[in-house]
DNA sequence: AGGCTTATCTGACTAAAGTCAGAGAATGGA
DNA sequence: TCCATTCTCTGACTTTAGTCAGATAAGCCT
């Protein structure tokens, strides 16, 4: 790690909790405790249900509870029954909540405003480029990595969106019962592994790898959500799959591509696959690749 | 302002506070409350006076007093009195207390890592240079003008430099006292203005206006502090500068300048100063503008 | 039906953060 | 010298934020 890039960081952080942390501190309250703004804020138009809203601002049930009530005792919110799991409720903004959440939303567009204002044209859009930057890399340094079961909800999500996208892009279409398998069962350890990318409690990527033989393993189903391109996910999703193909014992892997998916080749080029010839008859494919471990 | 503009910022704010500010409120603290460890973080290495303390944080006297005494009970802090005036008081780190400290700036080395590990070396690198950006773009928003008396030791800070940096710029050095003038009463209204820009407490640049005989102003002692150029404060002076001429009834701005200052020579023109023949008989100047209001 | 789990709420508690009023010593200016 | 001001400190207080241990009702599983 470069010391001067982490002594960057640190001037970064203390300038923005200086500027951005303290503002919102004092400037975004209202005179109401910070967290019953929180979840004035949190609530939002359409109203959540109160075991999101505890998840969300990770605060304990008997506290998010209390601060319901003086919420209610404000006349800001309203809490109903009416969501199908009787012991789960849903708080709800009233007419007057929504009046001062709109407030809060207004002085939040001041205070960004007002970061941007002292500036000339030019540098405003700089800053704003600058922080669009940073937001989408800190984005791509909370990405976490995590094996699931395939048979989960989760998996069967990142699986359809795969699937959906193979469909668009394939000049043919695609059918996943024409295609090479990658059944349940051998993305299942230790016969293989599934791993799902997850970024603010949502899964936005996979990836599986096939054990097969135990020499030679397979690299499929690589799948990033839109939302979280061009953020280094998929590298990391196929090192994850490189580790534990080497730790499982693997001496290389392989995987075939179709010629749509331009960015996946560029991918496994970077990451040292060779194009090798055909190795198998998926007929979705149009370049197989090589990778000793 | 851009709508999309401020949206982007607000998406900043958010992201931002959620990962720097959450992390450095749990992580930096060492089972401490937040208060004594920013004490302990500002008393820094060659301590500060309290009263410095209670002013840089903005807290009580009485809430600053308690959290020193809990500081000095865990042994981490001294106050002693040796400052000259009786009644000031400074805090000093003991040798455990700055064993501690050294522990949160590497913890704060760690957090600032923590965002850059998981990225690959070019996205560090961009990761480094936006956050360098919105750092400079954010102080350069954060800049301050005031209106300052030029006898104030503030503004013979800001002239000291100005003269100083004259004298290593120009060929043929510089002394004052051959130069046209600018006198303290030639910069005090209503015979003149003479302006201070402020970042975080700290004069960073200046600039003087001659209303003269009241129809042609003149610019004079524009300056910047070398650690603020390029944050477009010289335009904000000039502004200022050229507001003021007009509430004062002024037809036109004069200046000239010497053909070392390049960056002075771009910032005229591209406000609008035409060069024109030589109005003085100023020895130090190569390039005469001028401006109608 | 019975037992386990989940969602919410209440009561009882603690620690941190901060405010306010004034006391006491030192200083500065008239 | 005297009076107002400055600086620090202490005592007494409030509010916020948060934790923990149940109680209660509803749903889930077999």
């Amino acid at each position: 790690m470069d010391e001067s890039q982490v002594a960057q960081v640190r001037r970064f952080n203390r300038a923005v909790t200086q500027h951005v942390g303290a503002l919102e501190g004092s400037y975004l309250r209202r005179g109401r405790p910070l967290g019953q703004a929180r979840l004035l804020h949190e609530i939002g138009p359409d109203g959540i249900e109160v075991r999101a809203l505890r998840e969300r601002l990770r605060l304990d049930s008997g506290y998010v509870s209390r601060l319901l009530r003086a919420l209610e005792a404000q006349g800001l919110v309203r809490t109903e029954n009416r969501t199908g799991d009787g012991r789960v409720r849903r708080a709800v903004l009233t007419e007057k909540g929504r009046a001062e959440r709109a407030t809060y939303d207004a002085l939040s567009d001041e205070l960004a405003a007002s970061f941007l204002t002292p500036l000339d044209p030019a540098r405003r859009e700089r800053l704003v480029a600058a922080m669009a930057e940073v937001e989408r890399l800190l984005k791509a340094g909370a990405v976490e990595l995590r094996l699931e079961a395939p048979q989960t909800p989760t998996a069967r999500f990142c699986l359809d969106r795969y699937f959906g996208e193979l469909a668009r892009r394939f000049e043919t279409g695609f059918d996943p019962g024409r295609s090479n398998s990658a059944t349940d069962a051998e993305m299942t350890p230790p016969a293989g592994y599934f791993v799902v990318a997850w970024l603010d409690g949502e899964p936005v990527g996979c990836g599986a790898l096939k054990v097969g033989d135990g020499i030679t393993g397979e690299v499929k189903r690589m799948w990033i959500a839109p939302s979280a391109r061009g953020l280094g996910i998929a590298s990391r999703v196929l090192e994850w799959l490189e580790t534990q193909a080497r730790e499982t014992g693997l001496r290389r892997l392989r995987l075939e591509t179709n010629r749509t998916l331009t960015e996946a080749q560029a991918l496994y080029h970077r990451k040292g696959y060779q194009e090798v010839a055909p190795f198998n008859a998926e007929p979705y494919a149009h370049h197989w690749f090589e990778k000793r471990l």
